[in-house]
DNA sequence: TTGTTATTTGGCAATTTAACCAAATATCGC
DNA sequence: GCGATATTTGGTTAAATTGCCAAATAACAA
């Protein structure tokens, strides 16, 4: 492997890093109806501010949304909404994974 | 969010970090023309065995790949293709983050 | 300008992850 | 059984990630 792939690997893993995570992945969810104010994903869950903003910027870093001031909030949306496909293929890792421990059981 | 609920993001989020790794992701994608055995890895790049073997694991417990043993050598296999269709979502970000960037210096 | 709401930032402790080395295990041919 | 090859496991250490708290910043209304 060149350096130059590796390089293309890091940056292909940084974007599924900042998606690998139940909460920013929750997020991403979210933002498929459309935009949000962070204010609006506090009240959903019961997170600390600072924590679900800290999230958002990892998000943001990536690639993933992007973030618009409009007076006191800052509103997120979903920048390259092919993201929401992996849920279903997630999903299906998970249904084969529930499956075969299903078999192990029996 | 429910626990149950909270669970699930849980799950969905270990599926997506097994994939989050330069390496890792690498190997989903030398698995798509088929099995390899870890040896085979070991010898595309250059990295210690053991790495090798743990992040072969990594993926093993995700529900990502398949391991049969044949012989001296186990061989490794997808097992849920659909994972290599991230690939495709993930570089539209990263031509997005580089036309920003591009934007950026103009 | 002062207070209030919305959000970000900085710092810190706890946890997780990653890489490397050495040792253990398994299979096979002799 | 013995040595050689293939792979996994255990341990150790460095680095990255999280979550929470407190403080800083921004916008706006009174």
């Amino acid at each position: 492997m060149t350096a130059k792939e590796k390089t293309r690997y890091d940056a292909k893993a940084r974007v599924l890093k900042a998606l690998a995570h139940p909460t920013r992945l929750w997020m991403a969810e979210q933002l498929a109806e459309g935009e949000l104010c962070v204010r609006a994903f506090v009240d959903k869950i019961d997170a600390d501010f600072s924590t679900i903003s800290k999230h958002l910027s990892v998000l943001k870093q990536a690639g993933i949304v992007a973030d618009e001031k409009r007076g006191k909030q800052v509103y997120y949306s979903l920048k390259v909404p092919c993201v929401l496909n992996f849920m279903s293929c997630v999903e299906a890792v998970m249904e084969n994974n529930a499956k075969e421990q299903a078999e192990l059981v029996s």
